[in-house]
DNA sequence: CAACCTGATGGGAACGCTCCCACCTTCGAG
DNA sequence: CTCGAAGGTGGGAGCGTTCCCATCAGGTTG
C-alpha cells in the first residue's frame, strides 16, 4: 500500500506553481491574489484533494475553531431529562453555517471537573456553553478568571453578570397559577426544583406572585422542595399530601416532577384532574404521554440552544462587548390534568 | 493588565534548569530521568500553572486526542429518542478517565455531510462512533476507506464487517411475541421501523420467528411500516386496523410508536389491553408514562455506548485487529399494556 | 588501561500552517 | 521621465511540541 501521507500547503503550492503564500491566501479568501493564480491552486487543490491541517492552523492563530457544551449534571439527570437533548440540537443549529465543531463535556465528579479545568486553561476550545448551572458553580468563575467566551443557559441569580439566555420561568409559573386559579382552584400547592438554581427559585416565585395577586396563601406548608427527578417529584406530592390533605391543585416546576406527582396522586386514590389538578413545567415528551396528558407551560428550550449559540459566537468575534442576555416567552399549553 | 503569555515547555525548561526534552520526558511519564530532574520540573509546572499545549502536541504526534461521535439523523429524531441520550451517556462513561474529548456531529442533511466529510478527511479526530446506521449510508465507507478506526452501534446488516455493538432485537422481539402469545392472544401485528435499518429488520424478523415457531399466521397484512415517529405509529395503527379489525395485539417497534398506536387505538375506542394488547421496545422514557403503561422490551442502550466506545479505543490503541463485535442481551418488561 | 556500555541530558529539526516583510511589477501623477 | 503607491508574490520566521541524534559522565569488562 503506497500509503502516500497527506498533501500538504507545500505540495500544493508545487503543482499550482506559487508559493505557499499565495495558497494560503486563496485558502483564507484573501482579495490580494491574481484570478490566475487562485484558478491554479484551486485546481491543484482539487487534484490532489488537500485538505488543510485544521492542527496546524491553530497553533499559530491560537483560535481552535471548536466551542464546549458543559453540561454539569449528576449523572442521572441527562438521561430523565429531554432538556438536555433539546439544547444539543438547538447548539447544532445555531453551528450549522459555519465550521465550528462542537465538544460535549459532561461533569460528574470532582475528577471530571478538574480535567475539564485543565482543559479550559490549555484554551483548547474558543468559547464554552454553560448549561444548568447551580448559584454556587465555580466553572463560571474560571471562565471568567481565563477571559474565556462564556454564554450560559440559565442564570445563576436575577443579577447574573455574564452572557446569558434564559426563558422567563417566573413568568410562566405565574400563567399556571392563574390558569389554576381561574379554573377554580382553591389550595395550590408548589413542588420546587433544588433550591441553588435559580430556575427553581424564580417559578417559586413565579408561583408566590400569582397567589399574591390574587390574594391567597402563598405559605410554606404549600411547597415542597424535590430535585428535578420524578422519585423526587413522588415523594414532594407525599410530604404535600400529608401536610395538607385538603388540597386540590399542585404546580410542579418540571414535568418530571409532575409525573412523580401523578403517580403518588394515583396511588393514593386521588382522581386528576377531579380532585387535585396538576399543572407541569418544559412541556418535554413526558408531558403528552401521562395519565392524563399534562398541562404544562413550554419553554423553547431548543431556542435557548440556538440563541446561547448565537451569542457565544458572536462574543468569540468581537470579545468584551456589553453584557448580553435575552429573556425568551414561555406559553401555557392546557391538556387534561387540569 | 500585564496578561503575560502563557507558560510554553521551553519557560518550565528554563526555570528548572534543564531542557526542553527534558522536561517533555517529564510529562510523557518517560523513565530516563533523574529524580532530581523530575522534581525540579514538576515544582517548575506547579508554579507557573503550566498546560502543555495539545495542538503543538498534535501536530507532531498527529494525534488529536479525540473521537467523533456521528448521529446521522433528520432533525425529528434527537428530541423525541431518549435513545440518543443514552448512548451519549455511555459515551460518556466509556471516555471517563482517558483524556480523550468527545466531539458530536449532528448531521441532518447534505451540506453538513459534506462538512463531515472534510472534517473527517482532515483527521481531525482519532476516531468515530457511528449511530443509527442506514443500510446504505455512505459513511461507513468513506471512513474504511480513510482508514479511520471506527464503531458502529448497530449494524448495517446481519453480515457487517465493521466493529460493532448492538442489542439482541430478534431476540428481543422474539420474547416480546411469544409473551403475547402466552396470554392468549391470536392475531399478533407488527409495525415495523424504516426497511433500510437492521434494526426495524430485525424486530420483524423476531416478530416473523416467535410466530412461526407457534405455528401462527405472518403474514404481509400483519405488517405495517413506519419510520420510528409516533406519529408514524399512529398512522401504522390505522392502517392495521383497517386491513384487520379483528386484530387483538401488536408489537411496535419501537416505544414512541407504540405511544403513537395506543393514542389512535383510544380515538378508536379500543380499550389497552382487553381489547388490544401492545408491546414496544426500548424501555425507553415513554413506557413508563403511556397511557396504560407500556410492557416493552429493554435494550441496554447505555450500555452501548459505552461499549462502541470501549472498542473504538482498543481499535485506537492497536489498529488492525480482527473485527470486534458485541451483542447485548435485552429483557422482557412486562407493565399494564399486556 | 583502553574499549565499551548504560543512563541522563540537551540541541536541532520537523510537524503544517500564518504572518511579516521584502521584493517586483505596473501604472498614474507630478 | 521620475517617483511613489498599490497590487501581486514568495521566502523566512515562528507557533509549541516530540523525536532523533549527539554528547557526556561513570562504571564495567577483558
Amino acid at each position: 500500500m503506497g500509503a502516500t501521507r497527506r498533501p500538504t500547503i507545500k505540495t500544493v503550492a508545487a503543482r499550482a506553481g506559487v508559493g505557499r503564500t499565495t495558497v494560503s491566501r486563496v485558502l483564507n479568501g484573501s482579495t490580494l491574489v491574481s484570478d490566475e493564480a487562485r484558478a491554479a491552486v484551486q485546481t491543484a487543490i482539487a487534484e490532489l484533494g488537500y485538505v488543510p491541517s485544521s492542527v496546524a492552523r491553530s497553533l499559530v492563530t491560537s483560535r481552535t475553531d471548536s466551542i464546549a457544551l458543559v453540561i454539569p449534571e449528576s449523572e442521572s439527570r441527562l438521561g430523565s431529562e429531554p432538556y438536555f437533548s433539546a439544547v444539543i440540537r438547538g447548539v447544532s443549529n445555531g453551528l450549522a453555517g459555519t465550521q465550528i465543531q462542537l465538544l460535549l463535556t459532561l461533569v460528574r465528579d470532582q475528577r471530571e471537573m478538574d480535567q475539564l479545568t485543565r482543559f479550559l486553561t490549555a484554551r483548547r476550545v474558543d468559547g464554552v456553553l454553560l448549561v444548568s448551572v447551580h448559584r454556587d458553580d465555580p466553572l463560571p468563575g474560571l471562565l471568567e478568571k481565563l477571559g474565556l467566551p462564556t454564554v450560559l443557559a440559565g442564570r445563576r441569580s436575577p443579577a447574573e453578570p455574564l452572557h446569558h439566555v434564559h426563558s422567563d420561568n417566573i413568568g410562566g409559573a405565574r400563567d399556571a397559577v392563574r390558569h389554576l386559579i381561574e379554573r377554580g382552584r382553591g389550595e395550590i400547592a408548589t413542588i420546587t426544583g433544588p433550591p441553588d438554581m435559580d430556575v427553581a427559585d424564580s417559578r417559586l416565585r413565579g408561583w408566590r406572585k400569582a397567589l399574591g395577586e390574587a390574594g391567597r396563601e402563598a405559605g410554606g406548608e404549600l411547597v415542597a422542595p424535590a430535585d428535578f427527578t420524578e422519585e423526587g417529584g413522588r415523594l414532594a406530592m407525599r410530604e404535600l399530601l400529608e401536610r395538607r390533605p385538603g388540597l386540590d391543585a399542585v404546580f410542579a416546576a418540571s414535568d418530571v416532577m409532575a409525573a412523580g406527582a401523578l403517580a403518588e396522586l394515583r396511588r393514593r386514590g386521588r382522581r386528576v384532574p377531579d380532585d387535585v389538578a396538576v399543572v407541569g413545567f418544559d412541556d418535554s415528551i413526558v408531558a403528552r404521554h401521562t395519565d392524563p396528558p399534562l398541562t404544562t407551560v413550554r419553554q423553547p428550550v431548543e431556542e435557548i440552544g440556538r440563541s446561547i449559540t448565537d451569542l457565544l459566537l458572536r462574543e468569540i468575534g468581537e470579545p468584551g462587548g456589553a453584557r448580553r442576555h435575552l429573556l425568551l416567552p414561555t406559553s401555557l399549553v392546557v391538556r387534561d390534568s387540569t
